[in-house]
RNA sequence: CGCGGGGUGGAGCAGCUGGCAGCUCGUCGGGCUCAUAACCCGAAGGUCGUAGGUUCAAAUCCUGCCCCCGCAACCA
């Protein structure tokens, strides 16, 4: 029979150690979008998403909960679902790797390439300083391989491991990546991946017996298969690789893999090595993307600048905000984020040019020839100026989305929009209204509901809630054969259609506004909980004179210094060298959190903190002058 | 000399297999009045980070330098 040809797309699975922001919403709708394209060129489309749930920081913040982790997962899954229902996405399956089918497979695969001898059983070689029961890695030792806390000696150890054979693939990877030089995408992440392959590869360790938080290992339940190895199964794992394998049949290989700039390495990498190593097809491209940047920083949430896609759904519709990052974020490139810039992009591309052009086309129709579009009757010079156009742009649109360029195809579409309202004031109907010329008013009005239709077409996968309201406007919503894509043809509107003025599209959005709402709801959000004074009282807040101080070696931002506290002295690292100058602070009186826990940074303990004010990416430090060292700060 | 990306009109970017410097937004001026004060036209504004080199010709290739940004390391 006359089979459909087949599309497997994927997104990164995500990680649900916290609720998802804009810029995990990307991915997901750019391969929504894809997926919607596909779809209506005829494609068997599969498109998966889901979240990857193991490893030690899950099994950490689940503690810090008080949960177990799983009870601590599911909450955070449920956000990811209601997002991805939110923003429209059309997914056609969700996997969870704590789910049985995708344990049941990753297990399989473990263990046949252990049964191949790929994976081994075999010693963690690290440096390890007994007293501090530390391990370091050699470059992080002084010299003689002496330990950088304590600088007693550190001794060779080893810890039992299972390691994957990375490093006989090498060959082969390089000479797939020859043989396949669109395999990773854009150009210039491909070239940083063999120059890295270059190097040689180490065999990967693939278990953990540190946390228990995973797949345990089918034949060895000390050890848990190491996250990485254990998500990216997922991809063949949520089509039943091994089992039921209908939907492995069906769709695999994938055709596109979309990650992020930060994981192409174990996409480009250690998958293909893996599927090598089990004798799996690879996958025909994987595509990394950017991010969306706040300023000059990448939106997490630790860094607590991420925004609530929620409420941004809330605000402007999925469809809008849909818009806005595929237009935003070029093939690869990063992208900056601002709600200006959202806002900015609704006035100008959805209310002015698109949205408006709707209510041009319909205002007119109702207007001059009582909401029928008539029969097109003689040409004006222009019409064919709009329809070569449209011919163009079509063609020009396909090429763009069959290489997934998103944002260029948003373009190259509005090409066609921006020419239609060109086109309208070249022909000017209200002109030819008054002269009552109605042959050529019927055309003009004819091939303005006409572009209309064609561009909403080809914007349908990227704004899917859309549509709908236009064809009503247009009066053909019971006519889907002139919703498709194969009707992207010129002429098929049909004359004699009674069209229904609406509401604007989207309605243009007052810049002024966004200050005011923007403020208030941050601060509710993030304002720190009120503490009582036992808690203040906890904190030994203590003057410390500098005895010593110096830059921490290749580092940029450490200072080390030796700090007399009443008649104790400290060795205190702190963060501030891009500030101060190590001389600077000599004898100065500062003040220290005595009784935070000691940590190692840079190799050196450091006991306690201290405290500066910064603002504006300045900084000082707090400083008393004559309260002599070791008096407490109330 | 740890790895990588980049410095192009006010902002954000394209151009970089060498051949008149382009796009979007913003600004200024004009037009139109069908439309969501939207649309259309025109203009101003860049010695393409810097110093050299190759070439008939360089934003585009080569070399040095300066400056930014990621990653790595590290900010309790």
């Amino acid at each position: 029979m006359d089979e459909k040809k087949t599309f497997y797309i994927t997104t990164p699975i995500y990680y649900p150690s916290a609720t998802p922001h804009v810029g995990t919403a990307y991915p997901t709708v750019a391969a929504d979008a894809m997926a919607r394209y596909k779809r209506m060129r005829g494609y068997d489309a599969y498109f998966l998403t889901g979240t990857d749930e193991h490893g030690l920081k899950i099994q950490r913040r689940a503690q810090e909960a008080g949960l177990e982790p799983l009870a601590f997962v599911d909450p955070i899954v449920e956000n990811f679902r209601k997002l991805w229902q939110v923003l429209l996405i059309d997914n056609d399956d969700f996997i969870r790797t704590t789910e049985d089918r995708h344990k049941k497979v990753a297990e399989a695969l473990f263990q046949k390439i252990y049964d191949q001898g790929d994976i081994y059983k075999g010693e963690y070689n690290g440096w390890y300083c007994p007293p501090c029961e530390t391990f370091f890695t050699e470059r992080q030792l002084q010299e003689g391989h002496l330990c950088p806390d304590c600088g007693r000696p550190a001794q060779i150890t080893r810890e039992e491991s299972y390691f994957f054979k990375m490093s006989k693939y090498a060959q082969a990877w390089l000479d797939f990546i020859e043989e396949n030089p669109g395999f990773i995408q854009p150009q210039s992440r491909r070239n940083e991946m063999v120059n890295f392959v270059r190097q040689g590869l180490d065999d990967l360790c693939v278990s953990r017996t540190s946390f228990s938080w995973g797949i345990p290992v089918p034949f060895d339940s000390k050890h848990v298969i190491y996250v990485w190895f254990d998500a990216l199964i997922n991809y063949i794992s949520a089509l039943g690789f091994g089992f039921e394998d209908e939907l492995y049949q069906k769709y695999w290989p994938a055709d596109i893999h979309l990650v992020g700039k930060d994981i192409i390495r174990f996409h480009t990498v250690i998958w293909p090595i893996m599927l090598m190593a089990a004798g799996i097809p690879l996958p025909q491209k994987i595509i990394g993307h950017g991010w969306f940047l706040m300023g000059d920083d990448k939106m997490s949430k630790s860094k607590g600048n991420v925004v609530d896609p929620f409420i941004l759904c809330q605000k402007y519709g999925a469809d809008a905000v849909r818009y806005f990052l595929l237009r935003e974020m070029g093939f690869g490139l990063d992208a900056n984020y601002s709600e200006e810039a959202l806002v900015n992009r609704i006035n100008i591309d959805l209310a002015n040019d698109y949205g408006n052009l709707l209510s041009r086309a319909t205002a007119m129709i109702n207007k001059f020839q009582g909401d029928i579009v008539l029969i097109p009757g003689e040409s004006t010079d222009f019409d064919n100026g709009l329809r070569e156009t449209a011919a163009a742009v079509v063609p020009e649109t396909e090429h763009l989305l069959d290489n997934m360029e998103l944002s260029a195809a948003l373009t190259e579409i509005w090409r066609l929009v921006n020419k239609a309202n060109k086109y309208i004031d070249d022909c000017a109907p209200w002109a030819l209204n008054k002269a009552k010329e109605t042959g050529k008013l019927a055309s003009v009005l004819y091939n303005m509901a006409e572009t209309v239709r064609l561009v909403t077409i080809m914007i349908t996968p990227f704004m899917p809630g859309l549509p709908r309201r236009v064809w009503q406007q247009l009066g053909i919503s019971d006519k889907p054969e002139l919703h498709t894509w194969e009707s992207l043809k010129w002429g098929l509107f049909p004359a004699g259609t009674k069209i229904e003025r609406g509401e604007p599209l989207f309605p243009r959005i007052d810049p002024a506004t966004l200050n005011e709402s923007e403020e208030p709801a941050r601060e509710k959000e993030e304002g720190p909980p009120s503490i009582t004074i036992d808690d203040f009282a906890k904190m030994d807040l203590r003057i410390v004179k500098v005895l010593a101080c110096e830059k921490v070696e290749k580092a940029d931002k450490l200072l080390k210094f030796r700090l007399q506290m009443g008649d104790e002295e400290r060795t205190v690292i702190s963060g501030i060298a891009e500030h101060y100058q190590p001389d600077q602070l000599l004898g100065r009186n500062l003040v220290l959190i005595a009784n935070l826990e000691p940590r190692k940074i840079r190799g050196t303990i450091s006991h306690g903190m201290l405290l500066s004010a910064a603002a504006d990416g300045r900084l000082e430090v707090l400083e008393v002058d004559s309260i002599s060292s070791g008096a407490a700060v109330k």
